[in-house]
RNA sequence: UGCCGGGUAGUGUAAUUGGUAACACACUAGUUUUUGGGACUAGCAGAUCCUGGUUCGAAUCCAGGCCCGGCAG
């Protein structure tokens, strides 16, 4: 951000919490004309805390004296996430709803509020920073131990040709203190697991999906005990199965027979390679074969991997197997810091 | 109902062959980069089949009973 005079309207996705706020901070200090607003997602039951970070996030945008939206997604994030992650778990896959949701909401319908409200960029306070040349390109942020840029990978140019990230070049602490001594009212928790999920994801898979009993087998076929529903597993998994003498972990799982494999050679969980679909380009396709940093899941660091086309689809070969590749969730891809884009996992 | 081995926390095992019950898993909580999962740390348990007996002292020895595997037929 080099702005200093023109104003050049952004609209802020603001949760209410350090990151949001602080960006809107910035962007203000730096001379844009900025706007905040709240994105209202659904939520199962009553929506008391929501509200209570709207409220927050008003009286933040407030103290900057900057115009203040609220905007109800409910209905579009059921159906475009919640609808989705049940989906994909009834299929016996595991969904990655935050990806959809950066997509589809906060750089989808969020993107299109802003338009109507005629700004020229809308920012949220995703760690992330980006690049403008003739493409707009996403790259790790400095503080790599922040970096989300995992879960951008859908993206697509049109919408990044409106987006700012200026938490991009700041370390975490550097925000919070920024955060501290702005005195800013106080702040909204973080948000960390399913967003849209207030306690244990089988209680709320069980209340949608229709769970039934079924049976834990080991890898050479001996009964080892009972799950609640297969649904409710995901490879690699090792809580919540119960068994003695393990440790255990998910091999596969069967939703059709409502079974579940287990393991406890952690080992014949590796694989060296998935196939990938639905992929994204972040700026364009390149050249393949090419070799490529991946990963597999948001926290892990990369690992070297070669991309090659077959079908219509990506194949992705590591130069390490890597443990419980999940179906349904996301392949990214990195050269250098670089987010080159990304697949899910078939 | 002629013959062996065994019954210990939710589960699987251990306890120098008499000395005052341990370990793992499960479970619970916390930590960890907006997903699932994983990992790490901590916590948790009146569990010695029953009844008698021997002994200062028994999960360990003895007797009887009940139950469970199996060798047997």
């Amino acid at each position: 951000m080099n702005k200093t005079n023109h104003s050049e309207k952004v609209l802020v996705a603001m949760s209410g919490g350090v990151d949001s706020s602080v960006t809107a901070t910035l962007l203000k200090r730096a001379g844009f004309d900025v706007a905040g607003a709240f994105m209202k997602l659904w939520r199962p039951g009553d929506n008391f805390k929501q509200d209570k970070n709207e409220e927050k996030a008003k009286e933040i945008a407030d103290s900057l004296d900057i115009p203040f939206y609220s905007f109800n997604f409910g209905e579009e994030f059921k159906a475009e996430v919640v609808d989705y992650f049940l989906k994909e778990y009834r299929q016996g896959r595991t969904p990655n709803p935050c990806v959809v949701c950066n997509n589809e909401i906060k750089f989808g319908l969020f993107l299109k509020q802003a338009s109507d409200l005629n700004v020229d960029f809308i920012a949220t306070g995703h760690y992330a920073r980006l690049k403008r040349n003739n493409k707009v390109n996403i790259y790790r942020p400095k503080d790599k131990s922040k970096d989300q840029t995992y879960f951008l990978w859908q993206l697509d140019q049109n919408k990044l040709d409106k987006v700012l990230f200026p938490l991009g070049n700041f370390e975490r602490e550097e925000v919070e203190r920024m955060a501290d001594s702005l005195n800013l009212p106080d702040r909204a928790q973080e948000s960390h697991e399913v967003c849209f999920i207030p306690n244990e994801i089988k209680d709320f898979l069980n209340k949608h999906l229709d769970e039934k009993p079924g049976k834990i087998i080991s890898e050479d076929g001996e009964e080892l005990g009972e799950h609640e529903g297969a649904y409710l597993f995901t490879l690699g998994q090792r809580k919540g199965l119960g068994l003695s003498n393990g440790p255990w972990y998910v091999l596969e799982k069967n939703v059709k027979e409502n079974k579940i494999v287990v393991t406890k050679e952690r080992e014949n969980l590796k694989k060296k390679e998935l196939i990938a679909d639905e992929i994204n380009w972040i700026s364009g396709k390149p050249d393949l074969p090419m070799k490529v940093i991946t990963k597999i899941r948001y926290n892990s660091s990369g690992v070297k991997a070669e991309l090659k086309e077959q079908d219509n689809k990506l194949k992705v070969t590591f130069n390490e197997s890597q443990w419980a590749i999940a179906p349904g969730q996301s392949v990214v891809f990195y050269s250098g810091d670089q987010l080159l884009g990304g697949g899910v996992i078939q």
